[in-house]
DNA sequence: GATGAATGAGGGTTCATTCAT
DNA sequence: CATGAATGAACCCTCATTCAT
């Protein structure tokens, strides 16, 4: 919301960027806890005491990373959701495209972040520790979840899905979503255009003939 | 296969399995890596030094446990398929409860063990760094899905799934239910029996109306 | 002095030794500080607790496996010079010839048993830590020393050796010895025999033509 | 050769001295074995995890301590040498004056490094182990031995000393150095002085009347 | 007396964090 | 603000020693 206005402030603003690829790409390369400060340090051309004047410890650098991760996911999804949301009672075709798109930004951000596929188990893990209502609203997947079960909502409200559990509803797509992207990743595979539209068939119709 | 039939042998093993408990009881409080080795020994009520009559090292310790844990799920799902196993060409029927019994099997399954949603993950992007294939084929969430492919192709087989990739379908479902378990976990829910019947309903006939 | 009479001492003497033959092994293989008791004991044919019963701790067993190794070339070195030992007033060739058997004796001895070439120092510089005189009476070293220092003292007496301090001559000789006998054997030589009369040789004429 | 030109490489330098320093004191008070890496720490006025930015580890230290004492050590025989190396043919006399300045410099430098006389075998037993030619090359005795062996045969060369095999000679030479200053430490002499050139005297003349 | 699993103090090493330059 | 050497708590693991069988 607010803006780097001056040169110092966009400095600072591209440092702190800086760091957080290293961090991501570090991660990517080598399983979460393997990763040091040094190595993220290197990795973003500067040294190690300088994250500290970014991050106030590792735990928070790790946290930013995520929500900054989650944050372009989210702004993604609601753009999405945004440009349809015209008509005070949704129709079918409408929810469905939004469904689509929903699915397919997903596959796409998830694609391009595999670490986060393990860092917000670690988050979700860590902060229900805590149990706190508070901690638990801000968690990554939580809030990923209230998008999806927002949208299942707007389906049930349009008619075009059977009425059930928004939680339940959004649970199922999420983790299909999950499923189908993790075992591409473990396979190889490319091009996942396709099985996004499958994704949603399935949800939508079900497998059965 | 083969039974402990003196007591060395039943001491030893209990002991094994004494530890891997209380492994899966600490990772279970607290994330994988935050355990210590001590902390363990303490779980199972013995000294550290005996650990590692029993485990080479750490590395080792978490893929028993790892392997342990799977081992049971898995014989649950063998067992679950060689009922029905019955007919040369199977039913839809026959497919549909099978796929039942799949599903909550599994779901049971994680309920008890919520370590392994961390674990299996870790596991499966450690093993994938390097890559090679008969390291892959050993991955525990490898094994689940040649069970899930499997199911799924009995599926099409007996002309109750529309045909597709077997595995982008097994994807799907042990994602749904994966999604399902989680969100329930960090919900704090308690009676998993009904989802699991909504599990396979939408993933046979979808959530559309 | 006290013969074993009975079975049980014979047994026990015979583990006592067995014990003390594996150790000696283990240390020649792989450098003192790197052996465990279970290697020993492993060598020995025993379990570990059996050692135990041999010996009151580590120390106590390199300790004595120092004294056994070295009380075999004492006394081999006794028998030696009680042979000559007839007349009061020894003759130079006398002398001679107990010099040459005192230098191929310690060649022999330590060319079979090099890991006391290790073992003497450490418990050399071990035991002079402790400063203690009876302590340090007792150290192979100096039991060696004594020896030597005596065989210098008869030589001087019979003529044939320049009056001088008898503890530097003796310490010549024997490092003389061992220079000998570590060169060759970290060189791989075999056939000492010719070397040993060179030491003699050029201890008692000089290197100079 | 590349001098410490600014001031970090300078301190560097002096903490990498100081590490050594401290390492040989705490061997010369307690066996090599017996030294933590927190003792070295300690007595440097560092934190242990200072020592590891220096040394890689425990072994690399006791390399660096014993190569850089011995390095000393070489180059004060080497420009001792060097004085006396004008006649292409040595004359017995100049071999004469090398051999009490080669001698001399090895009695005070070992009293000054009694470790080494230990760490000096441990090294050697080591690198012996590998049995790789080029480890051997290198290994604190061997290059000692070199200068030695040379030494004899400039002596030969010279009419100085009768022909004979350069490696025993050195052997037994440097041998008689190590007796007499390992016993001298041991009965707590001083003044080696006159006990070098009674070295001399004997390896040249030998000790018979 | 023999066995060998259990013990746990202690060592080497790592790495997040600090702070003098 | 950047730097990177220094710090030291904490972890994994070893192995001499004990003791119930």
């Amino acid at each position: 919301m607010k803006p780097a206005f001056n040169l110092r402030d966009r400095l600072r603003e591209s440092t702190r960027d800086a760091i957080l690829d290293a961090a991501a790409s570090a991660f990517n390369a080598g399983g979460a806890s393997a990763v040091r400060m040094e190595d993220i340090a290197a990795g973003a051309g500067i040294a190690v005491g300088t994250l500290y004047n970014y991050f106030r410890d590792r735990q928070t650098l790790v946290a930013s990373l995520l929500r900054s991760r989650t944050q372009v996911l989210l702004d993604a999804l609601d753009a999405a959701a945004d440009v349809d949301r015209h008509a005070d009672r949704p129709s079918g075709a409408h929810v469905t495209a939004e469904l689509r798109q929903f699915v397919a930004t997903l596959v796409a951000h998830w694609d391009a972040n595999r670490v986060l596929l393990t860092l917000m188990v670690e988050d979700l893990l860590q902060r229900g520790a805590d149990a706190t209502a508070v901690n638990r609203q801000h968690t990554v997947a939580t809030q990923l979840l209230a998008r999806a079960q927002k949208l299942m909502g707007r389906g049930i409200e349009a008619g075009l899905l059977h009425p059930a559990d928004t939680g339940v509803y959004a649970a199922m797509l999420l983790g299909m979503v999950r499923g189908v992207v993790v075992t591409s990743v473990v396979r190889g595979d490319t091009g996942f255009a396709h099985q996004s539209d499958q994704i949603v068939r399935v949800f939508l119709s079900g497998a059965a003939v």
